[in-house]
DNA sequence: CGCTCTTTTCCTGGTT
DNA sequence: TAACCAGGAAAAGAGC
């Protein structure tokens, strides 16, 4: 395949897809896009982002769900997807659930991310917040 | 400029 | 075999 096609093309595509993604998901329960003043999605860090993503059906299309919302334990349903939207943020076309997973692996460290041993299932540790129901 | 913190990049190796 | 997971190391980037 080409090494050319990792720049502009991409980057038009992505919108596309996730645009055209969301589109399908999106007609479901409009209702449900809760008045969180988190629609932006512009979050500094990955845990926010991912966060916040979890708490707006609008721009999520079914890339995150919820495993355990009382507990906070959720799963990357598409894992290239949830990559290409956080490297849309930060504008980085380069980014991949690998490199992306890394990062929420560090959490762990700090508190942030709970492990949970099960692929692609993460769970909100004791230093993460926001994302619980009650406390919204 | 330098420093801290988060994230990115890369890698080796193990697991599902 | 592909897609993940674990972390170490090093470096980039942002903000102060």
């Amino acid at each position: 395949y080409s090494f050319f096609n990792d720049t502009e093309e991409t980057k038009a595509t992505i919108k596309d897809y996730a645009d055209s993604n969301c589109l399908k998901t999106s007609g479901i329960k409009s209702q449900d896009c809760h008045s969180h003043s988190r629609t932006s999605l512009q979050s500094s860090h990955l845990w926010e982002f991912v966060r916040d993503l979890l708490l707006s059906p609008e721009e999520n299309c079914g890339i995150l769900e919820w495993e355990d919302r009382e507990q906070g334990i959720f799963r990357v349903v598409k894992s290239e997807a949830l990559a290409k939207m956080w490297g849309q943020r930060k504008k980085n076309d380069r980014m991949t659930y690998e490199k992306l997973s890394r990062a929420l692996r560090y959490y762990y460290k700090t508190g942030i991310l709970e492990r949970v041993d099960r692929r692609l299932v993460y769970k909100f540790g004791k230093n993460a917040h926001g994302w619980q129901e009650d406390k919204l």
